[in-house]
DNA sequence: GTGAGTGCAAATGCTTTGCATGATG
DNA sequence: CATCATGCAAAGCATTTGCACTCAC
C-alpha cells in the first residue's frame, strides 16, 4: 500500500496537537522525532507497515525501533489503529484521521486488497452482546474475508 | 489454555473420518502421524496454540513442523480455525467441532479471557455488505476487546 | 544537569523451509 | 518402489530489547 505523500493539513495540525497533548499528559517527551513519525503516519491514506512509514520518511530517517515504539504511542492516543489481517504476517496500521472508529475490513484472498465498510448495526449488536457479558468494550475487529469483485470474477 | 484430555468420542469419529477423506480428496497420505494430531486438535475444548497441541501429544511426540503442517491442512478443511487475537503475538487454534463457524469472541486485555458469543445478526449483516460489495465472502473474524467482568471489577 | 528518547545491533518468538530419512499407497 | 511425510536444525521475518549516546525539559 504505501504511504502517500499528500498531507490532510486540515485536520492533520489537529491531530498532532493532540498527540503533543497526550505526550505531556503520559509524561513523555515531545521530540522532533516522535512528531515526524506521527505526521507521516496520521497522514497516510491507506493501510501500512511499520516498514512502510519507515520507508516514508526519507533523508532524515528514524530507527525502525524508534517507528514500533512510537506507533505504540499513536494507538494509545487512539489516533492509529493497528490491524491484523488474517492470512497475512504481520501488522498493518491505519490513521483514524477521517474516518470512523471501528470500522471494519473485507480483505481479499488472493489479491490483498482491503475494502472499508462501516456499520453502526454490527457495532450496536456487538455493544450489546458485550453487555450482556458485562464485559467492558473498548475496541472492535470485524473482518470479512474471502474474495473482491475482480478476483472472483477472474475464477470463473 | 491447554488442552483437555477429555476427548468427545461422539463426533469426533466423525471429523476424524471426515478429515480421512479430505486427505484422500486431495492426494495427501493418511499418516499415524496425521491422525494424532487431529484427534488432539479437534477434540480440544478451548483455544490453544501450536506448542500447546505439541506439548500434549506426550510421549510419542511428533515435531513442531509438522504440528503446523497438519494444523494448516486442517484449517483447509474447515474443522480447525487460526485465530489471531489482537495484542497478542501468536496465533491461536479452535477446534470447530460441537461449535458454529464465525462465532465472535470477546477478548480480554488484562486477562486474557476469552468468551465466545454467537450473532446471527451480525453474519447476516456481513454478508449483506459484502454483497453490495461484490465481495465473496468465505470467513469471518469478528472480536471484541476490552476488560472481561471480573478484571473490570477489579479495577474499579 | 537529569532522566527519558534514540539508534544500533543483537535477541526474541513464532513460524516456515531444506534436506536426508522413513512411511504410505 | 516411487512419493510424499516427517524430523531436525537452520533460516526467516516482524518485532522487541539492552545499552551507550543524545536531547528535551
Amino acid at each position: 500500500m504505501g504511504i502517500s505523500a499528500t498531507l490532510r493539513t486540515d485536520r492533520l495540525e489537529e491531530a498532532l496537537s493532540y498527540f503533543e497533548e497526550f505526550l505531556r499528559k503520559k509524561g513523555f517527551k515531545i521530540t522532533q522525532t516522535r512528531l515526524r513519525i506521527a505526521e507521516r503516519a496520521l497522514s497516510a491514506t491507506g493501510h501500512f507497515s511499520a516498514m512502510d512509514l519507515w520507508d516514508s520518511l526519507g533523508d532524515r530517517k528514524a530507527s525502525i525501533a524508534t517507528v514500533y515504539r512510537t506507533l505504540e504511542l499513536l494507538e494509545e492516543a487512539g489516533l492509529v489503529r493497528r490491524c491484523v489481517f488474517a492470512g497475512s504476517s504481520g501488522a498493518i496500521y491505519e490513521s483514524y484521521l477521517g474516518k470512523r472508529r471501528g470500522h471494519g475490513h473485507l480483505i481479499c484472498r488472493s489479491c490483498g486488497r482491503v475494502i472499508e465498510f462501516q456499520s453502526a448495526a454490527i457495532e450496536e449488536e456487538l455493544r450489546r452482546i458485550a453487555e450482556a457479558h458485562g464485559f467492558c468494550l473498548q475496541e472492535v475487529v470485524i473482518q470479512g474475508i474471502g474474495l473482491c469483485r475482480d478476483c472472483r470474477a477472474s475464477r470463473e
